[in-house]
DNA sequence: GTCTATATACAGATAGAC
DNA sequence: GTCTATCTGTATATAGAC
């Protein structure tokens, strides 16, 4: 029984660093490999290579540690997608680069495991949901709505309402790849690659706000 | 402890058809309110309002149980969504009724729960997010993905590749409302409803794929 | 088929020695 | 702080009577 645990062949990884931070990234293993409520303090501390009882005296429990856990990784990944100069682009080019870092982040093994674990606790814990959407989806929707609001000031688009054209943006990028892998379905039976949907979303994005005449 | 369970206070339901069925309608409630790990078997018969020995002469295990109420589940929900002739009606009307009846199927609790509780268990039943995202999606895709192409060739709409498009329109319709709403958040800080991302989406996606001369 | 009562196992958390 | 050993509750599953 205990071997269906995705995280029962973890080694303890090797000494480094105090024993909380071992088992802060051992409680991360363990519980992005079996979710929530099939990962247990026994093999978090096996993992960490400590005693349970070591687990205890620097985490008050499992949903404490959790949620540590969970608010460490929101913090990690709301400094990627970070701000680059797109000024001197032409919007194609810079949406496209946009498309792209986008996807192969929330598409990425991680975060998909983050979100799927976050998913399946905002029942237990509400607030974590809010705290993942607020440090990851939301800040970048307010980034390119910024972006999309320049293109139209500088004339280069027209995007009347830039708040509504970013969650098309990124939803045509997610568009079902992000469910299929959600899922764990591969994307080998789409038909299409992820760049060849950023590079159509990009196009018909701009024809649809290209600036008319 | 137990009074944590969202499921403890469900009541048995009247009695109402056989055993079988009673036990599956109350596993659908209990698992859905709890999700698998949760849900445990005694919830599951007081729910249905048998013993938990009757649970397991009809089905052999929790496992095989949750299994037939997602089966079940999934087939229900295959069956929205069904067609409408939509050859007398305009591009933009005829994707305004898709997007909305589109969104509010996804987004509505039922389906919304569904997901979430496959989406949590996707490592311990692996087929059931691709029997749920066949049963639903992918349907879906494909007959917008063909009604896209009769508008092509028609004449109405310029659509190149009607299944990258259709993936572009559903994911527009999603956007980050089924994110926000998988992990509990409400709409309220959004600032737009979602008859007005329909709304949006439909002007744009027919301004981008509108016949070129 | 359906019940009550129970076997068995495991997980969260802690006691107490060092 | 860290360990070993253990307490305690609870969950899946079943035995055995009717």
């Amino acid at each position: 029984m205990s071997d269906r645990s995705a995280a029962a062949a973890l080694e303890p990884e090797p000494a480094e660093g105090g024993k909380a931070a071992r088992i802060l990234d051992a409680a991360r293993r363990v519980f992005m490999a079996d979710g929530y409520g099939e990962a247990n303090m026994d093999a978090i501390a096996k993992a960490a290579g400590v005693s349970k009882a070591t687990v205890y005296a620097h985490f008050s429990g499992k949903d404490q540690l959790f949620a540590a856990i969970i608010g460490q990784q929101c913090k990690l990944h709301s400094e990627a997608l970070a701000v680059e100069n797109f000024e001197s682009m032409s919007p194609e080019a810079a949406l496209n680069l946009i498309g792209r870092a986008f996807a192969e982040h929330v598409l990425s093994p991680q975060v998909l495991g983050l979100y799927r674990i976050v998913v399946a606790e905002t029942a237990r814990f509400p607030e974590l949901g809010r705290t993942l959407y607020e440090s990851g989806p939301l800040r970048a929707l307010g980034r390119l709505a910024e972006y999309l609001q320049r293109l139209t000031d500088r004339g280069l688009l027209d995007v009347p309402e830039p708040h509504i054209a970013a969650r098309q943006f990124f939803g045509m990028i997610r568009s079902d790849f992000y469910l299929r892998r959600l899922f764990g379905i591969s994307d080998a039976t789409v038909g299409i690659s992820i760049e060849q949907m950023v590079d159509s979303s990009v196009q018909m994005f701009v024809r649809a706000y290209a600036k008319r005449d």
